[in-house]
DNA sequence: GTCTATAAACAGATAGAC
DNA sequence: GTCTATCTGTTTATAGAC
């Protein structure tokens, strides 16, 4: 019993993790499958036998993140919300699905790969972009939009509550894009969990101040129904 | 008297035109020379005559987005804050210096190429970032700190006040940057002044929000002078 | 399934005619 | 200053040996 028939299963991983890493870092133009292939330490063969080419091992890439990110965020994302939620286990639910998201880069080894591989994608998105969205950006972005609103009592909602969601992300997201203009302008050592939870701590607290603001703003009562359920 | 000597300037022109544009839709490593040539209606040899090479050419773009936006932003980011600034009037400094910035690809006719290379060379720097960085990310990062502490009454500082601002940055950032996708989801027919401005108010109204949160945290008192001063 | 050699297209840079 | 033809290296994709 040799290990041939699982050389393959490995040959695609390695495939897959080089190129995140890669993607990530350079991005999906800038790196060719001649560079994958040797930080996988496969041959260039493999690329169009296993994927395709290089846009199949690009779309690998997204579907192998799109799994990850999942299965971190796991009940929080794909199961209903309970129908008795109050406002401050909404925002409660809100902060931690933020937290996970930005420490995601810190809590497993191959997870700033993931990170930057996924940041990148989001704004440099392959005509293939329709997946990452569809899975991923979608449906968070209509949790998220459930929470907020429930958080907040209802007093905010349509557009107004789809764009100040867009504007949550978009702190996020920031932080791990632009991450070497932070590091650098904090004069950080790099970008690791203190790091992480630094940045995830001053998003934690823009959140409840935009919360407070729009509770204040409409007259909100801690414990009240919201209007129209 | 001929355009001949005029010539020189209109390819240059032409060139840094076509070549943000091209930049900023599709990445600097997805684009040739070629094509920016083509698009410029010039030949591939001008490049390289006028800017050295590709890198040149890159160089010369994120040069004139700096003057292009310094310009814009004029006296806010240029001259030194006057002495007695009430943290209201920091708050409304802030306010229009966002609101420029995110109008920013809808007041002028080029400036949304502009725009999109600007955030694009945020995330994906060359080697060449330091130009952008020290020339544009660090001065605008430094007034905005400084508006912002007084703005709260000096009731945030170091590296939270450092980090609070680059989540007012993230937001404005994401606006642009997230286009596609806040446009697919939002149901727009595209990005023009009156998206922007949609955007625009979220932010302002994000940023009131943050400010009152640090304000009322710290037992801030309207009019009074900040600590330290 | 793995690896190598090769093909066809493309990149950026350049020399020289005009 | 402009433009074209060409050079050199590199790209992805592929055919075929093992």
């Amino acid at each position: 019993m040799t290990r041939q028939v699982s050389g393959a299963a490995a040959t695609r991983e390695s495939l897959v993790s080089a190129a995140l890493e890669l993607f990530g870092d350079y991005g999906y133009d800038a790196v060719s499958t001649r560079q994958i292939a040797d930080h996988a330490a496969a041959n260039i063969g493999s690329i169009a036998y296993h994927f395709g080419g290089k846009p199949g091992l690009r779309i690998a890439c997204i579907e192998y993140v799109i799994s990850v990110v999942r299965e971190m965020l796991g009940a929080s994302v794909s199961e209903p919300l309970p129908e008795t939620l109050s406002p401050d286990e909404a925002l409660d639910m809100l902060d931690s699905m933020f937290s996970i998201l930005l420490l995601l880069g810190s809590t497993r080894p191959d997870a700033d790969r993931i990170s930057n591989f996924m940041t990148r994608e989001l704004v440099v998105p392959a005509t293939v972009d329709a997946l990452l969205y569809e899975k991923l950006t979608e449906p968070l972005h209509e949790r998220f939009s459930q929470l907020f609103a429930i958080a907040v009592g209802g007093a905010v909602q349509g557009s107004e509550l789809a764009l100040t969601v867009f504007s949550l992300f978009g702190q996020m997201v920031f932080f791990r894009q632009c991450k070497p203009v932070i590091v650098k302008h904090m004069g950080w050592p790099g970008f690791g969990l203190t790091q992480a939870q630094a940045a995830g701590a001053i998003v934690s607290q823009n959140l409840k101040a935009i919360v407070a603001y729009h509770r204040s703003r409409d007259g909100f009562v801690a414990g009240e129904a919201r209007p129209g359920a």
